[in-house]
RNA sequence: GGGCCGUUAGCUCAGCGGUGGAGCGUCCGCCUUACACGCGGAAGGCCGCAGGUUCGAAUCCUGCACGGCCCACCA
């Protein structure tokens, strides 16, 4: 057998990817009451285009959990599919027609749902593939899209059960309205931003052009609006006025001045002009006094007819003229600059324009109950756990949610009028509050109000909002609502791991929405993950031009590569500042892997003789304390990755099997098994082979879930010498678990090896011994167990620190002349090095470590000498202290008579 | 205005009550037959600031400053 130098990923990904298709590896068939079960439903992405590196920690973050779950023993169910992406996609189309100089209305609704299909289509593919291309165990099989037939079915189910529990209600009502794409969007879609804008004041004289107050807005367009101006009933400065009439600039129209508590005294002015239809706090007022409500901007954002001369102007430009014709009228008083919050729409950024219009809403305070009881009922579970109160406060604030969009590429809501008996000519529909519809899939046989049969019905021309379909995603990938096996099999899912930034537009409806139709929730638990962000913090985006494309990473680095970089920094709902150079180090991370297998197998036989297991109840040799040593080591690995693993923390159990692997592993255990490897000892050689197969197929196990490929190619290899005949190592399971191995005396007098290597390898790099170089060492002093310690083991330390002959010398002073020395546990390493090394370099050196030693004194002294924490700590700790004290005044004493003695 | 998170080595981040850690970068030395995508060594920190609790605080508490998110009807 035999491994190229350098790990190449390419063919191995390849490879393993087209075994797993073949082998129906992630769509292992539901056992009825066989173990317990592990489900996640992935959250689908949009089909707006290719999958970002956002898209890349989420989902290898879920197949972590999916492949380590699996391998635990559980039956896992992985499923994937895509969103619809509403507004979203259709923005995307809508640009795509921009270039052809088109506009969708160009096109019409049917034509340009055709084309959304074919691009869905490709872009589905692209998307699955990305997917598959990350490793990911996803359930080919089980692919569902939002819109699809069976999803269809599901969201008109939902929208039918909540219509007849009176949850849905059209009504018309003041939204949040994007002029540019030409929708009603929730609440929670609009997004504010810090933007800086003007403050203007105007002057509203009174009717009979005495006096007047002065009115501060950011918004001068919506003066055309206008139907009062309000001001706070304790503000003096104005109690007089309550009730007069002003005439409004411009306009000339009379409105009243009226007193309300909301109005804030303090900010600008103390007087508000107020907007009725066009500001949601002034619509409030003006349902408390009646006022009427002028809609001035319509829809498509320019001004509507009761706007007078400004009709037909857009927005912006209306702003720009009345603030001309203020100004020429002398009625602008004050203009500024102004730094002020604005909302704008969550997929295009513009502005949002608050207005009436009939929206479709779900009535969400009953949803929202259950959605409380379950997180304080602990049946539902947020990791990390600072999420849960921005949770729980959202729902217990939540608003009725408006669902309908006036967009095309979305679920039709699914009523119908009926142009017999609805007059929707002479009121256009999207003007219309109060029309009667009929709640049904398919368009109805007869009008259940007037009996016509005419079958002259219309469908509403909205669509819902794609979280309308997404809240059921957990429901419906499974067949919801038929009572289909899958549904039986796999509802409630596990978990749920998606990032923050959807935890309300999503998690929460995806609650409501489950406990709402099953009682049940759809997943007993959120993982919340943080956001990938560029290398400075700042968020990645096209504008930005600092998106960094997955499959360029995967195609540098390898896939592998990638994954493990993005799991190491994805502590819970921690952002990552993504780098290049870390997917780098984790690439040589992998090559480690790679070069450790090649090191086993190379010390194997070419043909498998016998499995090299540690299970047996006789081992072939004899284990000697570098074998105890990593054995104890792998099984406290084992246990800290498996105790990480079960709390969601990918990051943490990634980091220590890392430093396990390369520093414990590779640099001191693969070290000094070399020296029986090399030898001639039969036995020997196979105690190492044993240790090397054991803890390296079991740890290549535990990288699986990261690191897919690299590992089922190793293992791939190793398995026969393990005994091991699976073909995946998913069907291969963990190991059991081993405690036996566990074993503090071996760690201890390990450490002790490391300790003295370690002190004589700065002694050689420090004196700048050349590294070829085979010196002679004279031990002296130590207590008796280290000192049989290094006795026993003078062949670890000759070959870790390239040590020749290493004499153990009875005489505490034994005078080695022109010697450095090395100290360590008590021990002193003389090697004497006449010749070959700068003596005043020694003495720095030596002065050095004193000064350090010494501070270590005063420091631990500080602790061990001082009475009151003598007084109140615990014994064990003060035990531990003194012994500090007393190795550290050792240490001290001996560097300071090698530094008088020995060094002349 | 409210809430959450962060502030530790040049950079990215662990540590969360007992002598300050990792990766990358830097410097020195090594092609030591698994790996130069490597090995050994080293330099580099008033652990944001100020109080408090404690025998002891980077770690707990309280304020403050700075940065970032989220929420809220500031015209």
């Amino acid at each position: 057998m035999s491994l190229d130098k350098a790990y190449a990923p390419k063919p191995v990904e390849e490879r393993w990817i087209s075994a797993w298709k073949t082998a129906g590896l992630f769509s292992p068939k539901p056992q009825p009451g066989a173990g317990p079960k592990f489900v996640v439903v992935i959250p689908p992405p949009n089909v707006t285009g290719a999958l970002h590196l956002g898209h890349a920690l989420n989902n290898t973050l879920q197949d972590v959990l999916v492949r380590w779950r699996r391998m635990s023993g559980d039956q896992t169910c992985w499923v994937p599919g895509t969103d619809h992406g509403g507004i979203a996609t259709q923005n995307v189309m809508e640009k795509q027609l921009k270039a052809e100089n088109l506009s969708r209305h160009d096109l019409g609704r049917d034509k340009f749902l055709e084309r959304m299909r074919d691009w869905t289509r490709e872009c589905k593919k692209t998307i699955l593939g990305q997917l598959e291309k990350l490793g990911c165990a996803l359930d080919f099989s089980r692919e569902a899209f939002t819109m699809d037939e069976a999803r269809g079915r599901s969201v008109r189910a939902a929208f039918k059960v909540l219509w007849d529990k009176g949850l849905i209600y059209r009504g018309l009502r003041m939204v949040n309205w994007c002029v540019r794409c030409g929708t009603a969007l929730s609440d929670i879609e609009v997004e504010y931003e810090e933007r800086k804008g003007r403050l203007w004041h105007i002057h509203y004289p009174l009717a009979d052009n005495s006096e007047g107050v002065m009115v501060a807005t950011t918004r001068p367009e919506t003066l055309l609006g206008d139907t009062a101006v309000a001001v706070n009933p304790k503000d003096a400065r104005y109690a007089h006025l309550i009730g007069k009439k002003l005439r409004l600039p411009l306009l000339g129209r009379e409105i009243p001045v009226v007193a309300d508590e909301v109005v804030d005294m303090e900010f600008g002015t103390g007087a508000v002009k107020v907007t009725p239809a066009h500001d949601p706090a002034d619509f409030e007022i003006g349902e408390r006094h009646s006022l009427p409500s002028i809609t001035v901007i319509s829809l498509d954002g320019h001004i509507a007819a009761e706007g007078g001369l400004y009709a037909g102007l857009s927005r912006e430009q209306a702003r720009q003229k009345i603030v001309e014709d203020l100004k020429a009228s002398a009625l602008l008083r004050k203009e500024e600059d102004y730094r002020h919050s604005v909302g704008v729409c969550y997929r295009c950024a513009s502005p949002i324009e608050p207005l009436v219009s009939p929206q479709w809403f779900v009535s969400m305070k009953d949803l929202a109950r259950p959605a409380l009881e379950a997180l304080d009922g602990g049946s539902f579970a947020i990791r990390p756990e600072n999420w849960a109160k921005p949770y729980r406060d959202w729902l217990s604030g939540i608003k009725d949610w408006c669902v309908s969009r006036q967009i095309w590429w979305g679920h039709r809501i699914p009523v119908w009028y009926c142009l017999d008996c609805n007059d929707l000519s002479s009121r256009p529909f999207h003007q219309a509050g109060d029309l009667k519809g009929v709640v049904s899939d398919e368009k109805p046989a007869a009008c259940p109000y007037c009996r016509s049969q005419e079958g002259n019905f219309m469908q509403d021309p909205d669509v819902l909002d794609t979280w309308f379909s997404s809240s059921l995603w957990p429901m419906s990938v499974f067949g919801w609502p038929e009572k289909t096996r899958d549904f039986e099999a796999y509802y409630p899912t596990s978990v749920l791991v998606t990032g923050y930034e959807i935890i309300y537009l999503w998690v929460a409806r995806m609650q409501m929405m489950g406990l709402e139709f099953t009682g049940r929730p759809p997943f007993s638990t959120a993982v919340i993950h943080g956001i990938v962000r560029d290398k400075s913090g700042r968020k990645m985006s096209k504008s930005l031009g600092n998106v960094v494309d997955p499959l360029v990473l995967m195609d540098k680095f390898g896939t592998d590569a990638l994954r493990f970089s993005l799991m190491r920094d994805a502590r819970l709902g921690k952002d990552i500042h993504f780098s290049e150079e870390t997917v780098a180090g984790s690439r040589n991370f992998v090559n480690k892997i790679w070069n450790t297998a090649r090191f086993a197998l190379m010390n194997l036989p070419e043909t498998p003789g016998r499995a090299y297991s540690l299970d047996e109840s006789d081992p072939q040799a004899p284990l000697e304390l570098a074998d105890r040593w990593i054995l104890s080591r792998y099984e406290a690995l084992s246990e800290e990755v498996a105790a990480r693993m079960g709390a969601f923390e990918v990051a943490e159990a990634a980091e220590s099997i890392y430093g396990f692997l390369w520093d414990e592993f590779c640099d001191w255990y693969v070290e000094l098994a070399k020296i029986r490897l090399s030898g001639a000892d039969e036995k020997a050689k196979d105690a190492c082979r044993s240790i090397l197969v054991h803890v390296l197929s079991g740890t290549l196990k535990m990288l699986h879930p990261f690191m897919p490929f690299i590992t089922e190619e190793l293992y791939a290899q190793l398995k026969p010498y393990a005994g091991e005949r699976a073909d995946f190592l998913l069907a291969a399971g963990f190991s059991k678990a081993a405690p036996r191995w566990r074993d503090a005396a071996a760690e201890e007098r390990m450490s002790a090896v490391m300790e003295i290597t370690g002190s004589i390898r700065a002694l050689r790099a420090q004196l700048n011994v050349p590294p070829g170089l085979k010196i002679r060492a004279v031990a002296i002093g130590g207590n008796p167990e280290t000192r049989a310690l290094a006795q026993e083991r003078t062949d670890y330390i000759q070959v870790l620190a390239r040590l020749g002959e290493v004499e153990f010398s009875p005489v505490q002073e034994s005078r080695q002349p022109q010697s450095a020395t090395a100290l360590a546990r008590g021990m002193t390493f003389l090697i004497p090095l006449a010749g070959v090394i700068d003596f005043a370099k020694e003495r720095a050196r030596l002065e050095k470590e004193l000064a350090k030693a010494d501070s270590d004194v005063k420091k631990i002294a500080a602790k061990a000498e001082n009475p009151d924490f003598l007084k109140h700590a615990r014994a064990e700790e003060v035990e531990t202290a003194r012994a500090q004290y007393r190795a550290a005044l050792e240490r001290k004493s001996r560097l300071e008579e090698t530094l008088s003695s020995v060094l002349n």
